[in-house]
DNA sequence: GTCTATACGTGGATAGAC
DNA sequence: GTCTATCCACGTATAGAC
């Protein structure tokens, strides 16, 4: 019997954590405000009012969500300085290439990650920063020259990253175009698309 | 008596065209889903039924919204292959150097561009690529090199775009991370640097 | 922990008068 | 053209039983 409230516990702990993993498509795809507590639900195959014996708010579901992706799928991929390629150049390369990769294998995150950019949320957007995208932002522009200035590495980084992220982002908008692959496919192209551009530039 | 019906539908039009204008910034802020008509009709000094004289419904006020902006902020913007520069590098210098101005003076509009990214309805994405974003983005690959392949000229339309986009995209998680500077205050220097990258790289 | 049932607000949209 | 008044669907969230 003493074992009881341990499982308890457990149990409570296990839900959680389907609950996250379940409706992250649901806000990826829809975003905040198109996805109800409803759907959520009826995606994890429980009722509302078990949800908020989970989370306080649908609020807190969200940025449980976008917490729990980002350290699952981010957090990993960031380059160790200890362990990693010696090579300034090559790590960037190899740090390009695998967040490309992570941008084609999981869309959730990306278009998650579009969705949080919207937010004009003062107080949410410095917490998601401080607690997110700040380590995210540093790792990569710690993998630049160390000769720039502060503002330069700064807006060098904003670049590096809108390269990587900005065809995934106009994906819809383009499929039309001439010219237009599928980033899924072309992949490769992307990446050394990229490297040239900061290599040497392409005019 | 006779002009009176055309007095009548001239202003219905005026009447459209200042909802128009006066809505942009609430949608182009808080996206679709978080502007009810109750705040248009605010906002225009009008009631709801009103809005629906003008409009079927909140959609097609939406999607009207977007397309007066974009022709009134945009198609102006469009190099005259005619009249321009003759020098391919500075015609591509000009346009980026009013691109990003246009982000800067007119924020509604990046906004505006950032929620539609995010609109999965490909009917709608189809429409507004053909009627908008086609005509401006053949527009951009055709100040670029004539050498470039389809599928080299794309990606490097992309890559322009988004290095102008992007860090206007992502002003409000930036805001507290070392070396940033709002787009607004540094415009030149983006400029400068898009350009520098574009032309020689940087690592 | 999860359920049933429900309170309560808000939003899109319309009918019909003026 | 614009109004007042209203319908109705759907959303979040909670109370209370099991």
């Amino acid at each position: 019997m003493l074992w009881e409230p341990v499982m308890a516990k457990e149990s409570a702990e296990v839900t959680r954590q389907r609950i996250l993993q379940q409706c992250l498509p649901l806000f990826a795809d829809a975003g905040f405000d198109r996805v109800s507590m409803r759907q959520v639900a009826a995606a994890t195959e429980l009722t509302t009012a078990a949800l908020y014996y989970h989370f306080p708010d649908k609020e807190q579901l969200f940025l449980a969500v976008v917490e729990d992706c980002f350290s699952q799928r981010v957090v990993p991929l960031l380059p160790d300085p200890q362990t990693s390629e010696p090579d300034p150049w090559l790590r960037l390369e190899a740090f390009i290439s695998a967040f490309v990769a992570l941008l084609v294998n999981v869309p959730s995150f990306q278009r998650l990650m579009q969705w949080l950019a919207l937010d004009r949320d003062e107080t949410r957007a410095h917490q998601m920063t401080e607690r997110l995208f700040e380590p995210f932002f540093r790792s990569v522009a710690d993998l630049l020259p160390v000769t720039l200035s502060d503002e330069e590495r700064h807006m060098l980084t904003v670049s590096v990253m809108g390269l990587m992220v900005f065809p995934f982002e106009t994906q819809v908008a383009r499929q039309w175009l001439p010219g237009y692959q599928p980033p899924a496919e072309a992949t490769a192209q992307l990446v050394k698309h990229i490297l040239k551009l900061l290599k040497a530039g392409v005019m």
